[in-house]
DNA sequence: ACAAGCACTGAAAACGTTTTCACAAAACGT
DNA sequence: ACGTTTTGTGAAAACGTTTTCAGTGCTTGT
């Protein structure tokens, strides 16, 4: 029924062997090429991806693990990502993890099971703190969020100093009662969290800082309690872009006057953030640098298997809008 | 190295036949299926899925063909997708086609390649009408635009009903130099156009459509060239949720008050549509339901693909907002 | 008690490629 | 002119599973 490479070969006039070779990158005599391709046309034949990845042990595709494609910045950077695998002619497989450790331990084991070239991979601090040393049998680069300490590469953004830049801005612009909500899952809300407090003890401020999950509903309803508290903060820093949204959303509902009752800075320079009133500060991450440097990480990993482990942090670009009383 | 299921089979003391059978569904008794869940356990062993694949003839793969997935409202089918997918053993092979049909073609090839049990695909108005009988091998359910006519399983909007809605409140409004700006690419956008032209005729209105890309900078870059122009209209309707944001920046860049100088109204009930003041008007899509409806119709046609050929086609929510001056 | 069926199992074939191996012919160095 | 390499080719093995086929031992109906 379905056209194989036997039948190819028998067109061409050649053994399947020639017909592999001449598809691939073997020695291959020009007039036999031309034969092959012509069969090849002739019959419309289509090599089996599975039985071409079973012989040659190598799957040519990678696994890109998330919390949630709907996030903004995973959306954008899942694009980089796939559009650097496919440029390499690499397949991507995405999965969504909701922030949930036993479907992380799930999809990893899917990505075992496809024997996958190399995991990209966003994952929750819970299971970043459980990996061992060899729980992971494929080259992995950890993305946005820190992995188990040392033992794989990882690009990851300065975190700390961004939250640092939002409180020193907030601080010169006369805020004081700056209060922090950062996502509760993954250790870069945690190093946002703790950028924050350090910098907010370093002006002699009292931190205060709640964690919810990391998203859009969770930060509104933490938002709208925290605004309805005894101790209503005058500015808030929000550990995402969801959360940012969350949060003014909470504030329009309780009618608070930004940035005269409230500040609000976050992170994510998602396209919406300058297009409400006021727009919105926040610290801008290269999305599309993050992609394509996680695929060029990997694939240099998978290259070079035994090369030292690298970390790249990049820094976050700070944007000054009116919710922070900035021009 | 690697541990396969000779290696299961030797530690269980059990044929690679049966081991087989203990893993799948067939007929093994309780004692040796236990036997073989300890080995597989002791031995750490993951099925090869190529192997499985290339046996069974079966991939349990399905491709997911879309425009841009950072668009939103094909974000949010696509999480639909995976997640219906993912729910029924099934993965997901997503591929970005930039609205290009030469991309198109080579990620249908692919998905020949890749053996898939089916596509869920958004093709092109130029690849729709290019594609014939036989051209894909696979069984396919279109999305959000219409395939060839009558081949396909189709799941799309009720796109000119929705469209002539939107020019039946703008007209109640009091506007009547309607202008529309739809994306050049899809059968969707021109449907949309076709509604709204109708809608215009109908009040006796002379329509002004344009067209470009379907994204927000192109669609930025038109309406303000359209505003500049002699014949500024007193609203207008987009075809998406991008384009709607690249007229609303458009409009703002230009000084123009929303809805007193110019009213707005389009497609897709992005989150920050009602964050934007005044808030937007738009027809919501029931994007989630697509997804799912999709995956439905897929496994159904997988598993009769003599069953007659399936159009749904879903309303869309109309949501009134200031942008057309409404409550 | 015996034929017929049933439930389970293992040996071996099969899936569609790539790769190894052996070898013939051509090219090369001296 | 003669070994020695190089180049191109085909036969057959190999990749790791699932599935077919042919039992074997039990149960069942009569």
């Amino acid at each position: 029924m379905t056209v194989g490479i036997r039948d190819v070969a028998r067109a061409a006039g050649v053994s399947t062997a020639t017909v592999s070779r001449a598809l691939g990158k073997g020695p291959v005599s020009e007039a036999l090429r031309a034969q092959v391709d012509a069969a090849v046309r002739a019959t419309g034949y289509r090599p089996n991806l599975s039985a071409r990845r079973l012989r040659s042990q190598t799957t040519q595709t990678v696994g890109l693990i998330v919390a949630d494609i709907r996030n903004p910045f995973f959306t954008a950077v899942s694009r980089a990502v796939e559009d650097a695998a496919y440029g390499a002619g690499m397949r991507v497989i995405l999965c969504n993890t909701d922030e949930d450790a036993a479907r992380e331990a799930l999809y990893l084991r899917l990505m075992e099971e496809e024997r996958v070239s190399g995991v990209i991979f966003a994952p929750t601090r819970t299971t970043a703190e459980a990996l061992g040393p060899g729980d992971l049998p494929f080259p992995t680069v950890f993305i946005d969020r820190a992995g188990p300490p040392g033992l794989h590469d990882s690009i990851v953004l300065d975190n700390a100093g961004a939250s640092a830049a939002l409180v020193d801005h907030l601080v010169a612009r006369g805020y004081s009662r700056i209060g922090g909500l950062f996502g509760s899952t993954s250790s870069t809300a945690r190093e946002r969290r703790d950028g924050y407090a350090a910098a907010m003890a370093r002006h002699g401020l009292e931190a205060q800082a709640r964690a919810v999950l990391p998203q859009a509903e969770a930060a509104e309803m933490a938002a709208a309690a925290w605004f309805e508290g005894p101790e209503r903060p005058d500015a808030l820093v929000l550990s995402n872009g969801q959360m940012l949204m969350g949060a003014f959303r909470a504030a329009r509902g309780r009618g608070l006057r930004i940035p005269s009752d409230l500040a609000l800075a976050g992170f994510d320079n998602e396209p919406w953030t300058d297009l409400v009133d006021p727009g919105l500060t926040v610290i801008e991450q290269p999305v599309a640098e993050i992609g394509t440097q996680a695929m060029r990480l990997l694939f240099e990993r998978i290259a070079n298997p035994d090369q030292p482990v690298r970390k790249v942090t990049l820094s976050g670009r700070a944007i000054f809008r009116g919710s922070t009383g900035a021009a």
